[in-house]
DNA sequence: CGACATGATTAAAC
DNA sequence: GTTTAATCATGTCG
């Protein structure tokens, strides 16, 4: 304490005589008072110095009082200039150390992260409840759907708990920057202080700040990946469509047989069909942070893994599959032949069909003069394919399935196929469903065909 | 538990 | 980008 005065003294001393203080600067008139003598007044000015350096020390009363009594002070004009001078031969240095903030990459990333997951970006489809009730909505909602909506639930948790969580920080940022200000404010009538300064020290507040909402952010980031490689981790454990969703499927896959590749829009109305979720649809890498960001091609990739597979393991094994598609045949049949019937009348009543793709539950067809002609062409397996429309050729495939097996052609014994794989060329690939250019005998040998069961 | 079924993943070809 | 073919990993059934 003792040294402390001291060097306070010294301080006092070195820079009034450094400033000359005593010389012109604007001191009081020394008439004011009778303590004229130079000791006194230096002596004055250690006091007040070392008032204002212990000011933290004391208790907020008695330095409130002090503060009022340094304002008051006769000297305090004097002290203050001095300081102004002070501060404007330092202040250059100052100046020159700030630094431009550059965007921290780091940071970039965590926000893009939080926006790609949906958590910092704007609110979409209303949040869990939301969630709940299109999982509720759809007939038949799949334990995937509930474990997608649960995801989407603690999505949402994070989400309400990120955004409080910065709220909070934005607005004790604010009030400690406000409180900052008052204070620089108040001291400003004691020292020099520059709007730039005040400027500066926000800005250092926002930066400290900043830096604390990143951790936020990190932790926010955390824990979404978290949750999302446990969501992962659960669809990884391979979950059986629903028998109506195969149903779906296959009736597609048979009735498509010559050209079983359905279209982009085709394997959205079979994915919508099966109600097969986002939860069933991943991204082919299972990365991280992609589903928001979902592509077409994507998008429907477990329609594509069943045909994909289906298609494969039907060409390797098309004796195993003849009961099936048979059944599938058949059915898709009927359904055709009502077709049929509600076109025939369609026509009768002049209506012209409009084309409807991708809407398998009602056939479209040219007309239904085509239609006969095609089915009588089948018969004698001269169908000129090319001038029908992709759709036809569904019902096509489907009918001469039926018609082959009423032809009467070959037993069904043996595990002898009932009717060839007309869409399958030699070589073991699919034919162009739009040129059919012309029918496979029915007369194959069943040897080519039926062949092996062995794996 | 083992065999088979089936959805997903992968490399390679296109 | 898609598809094929092989393969993995899990579900299911007896």
């Amino acid at each position: 304490m003792d040294e402390q005065a001291r060097i306070m003294q010294a301080l006092g001393g070195v820079s009034l005589a450094g400033h000359s203080v005593q010389g012109g600067m604007a001191l009081p008139p020394p008439h004011g008072h009778d303590g004229t003598d130079g000791d006194g007044r230096k002596q004055d000015i250690g006091d007040i110095l070392h008032q204002i350096m212990t000011i933290t020390d004391q208790s907020l009363d008695e330095a409130q009082a002090k503060k009022h009594g340094l304002n008051c002070h006769r000297m305090k004009p004097a002290l203050f200039s001095v300081l102004c001078e002070i501060k404007e031969k330092t202040g250059l240095s100052i100046r020159g150390a700030q630094e431009e903030d550059s965007p921290d990459p780091q940071l970039m990333r965590l926000d893009n992260m939080l926006l790609a997951e949906g958590v910092s970006g704007p609110e979409k489809g209303g949040g869990s409840a939301a969630a709940a009730a299109a999982a509720a909505a759809t007939g038949s909602p799949t334990d995937n759907s509930i474990e997608h909506s649960d995801y989407r639930a603690k999505l949402s948790q994070i989400r309400q708990i990120y955004h409080t969580e910065l709220e909070k920080y934005e607005q004790a940022c604010n009030e400690f920057t406000t409180h900052v200000m008052n204070l620089l404010r108040e001291q400003s009538r004691t020292r020099p202080i520059s709007p730039k300064e005040i400027e500066r020290m926000v800005s250092i507040i926002h930066r400290k700040f900043s830096s604390i909402q990143m951790q936020l952010k990190q932790s926010t980031c955390e824990a979404v990946m978290i949750l999302r490689s446990r969501f992962l981790d659960a669809r990884r454990k391979r979950r059986n469509f629903s028998k109506q969703a195969t149903e779906i499927l296959n009736e597609y896959f048979y009735s498509h047989l010559s050209n079983p590749y359905p279209s982009e829009e085709a394997k959205e109305e079979l994915a919508k069909k099966c109600s097969i979720t986002v939860s069933q649809v991943r991204p082919h890498h299972p990365s991280m942070f992609h589903t928001s960001l979902l592509s077409n091609q994507t998008k429907y990739q477990t329609v594509s893994n069943w045909f994909g597979n289906k298609r494969i393991r039907y060409k390797k094994n098309i004796g195993k599959f003849q009961e099936e598609a048979n059944l599938y045949a058949a059915k898709t049949a009927v359904t055709a032949a009502h077709a049929v019937a509600a076109t025939v009348q369609n026509s009768q009543t002049n209506s012209p069909t409009t084309p409807n793709s991708g809407s398998s539950g009602s056939f479209n067809l040219l007309n239904s003069g085509d239609m006969f002609m095609s089915m009588q062409n089948l018969n004698g397996d001269s169908y000129q394919g090319a001038q029908v429309g992709a759709n036809v050729q569904s019902q096509v495939d489907t009918l001469r399935h039926v018609i082959s097996q009423t032809a009467g052609y070959n037993d069904a014994l043996g595990g002898n196929p009932m009717y060839s794989p007309h869409g399958l060329n030699g070589n073991g690939g699919w034919q162009d469903a739009t040129t059919p250019s012309s029918v496979i005998s029915p007369i194959e040998g069943p040897g080519s065909v039926h062949s092996d069961t062995s794996n």
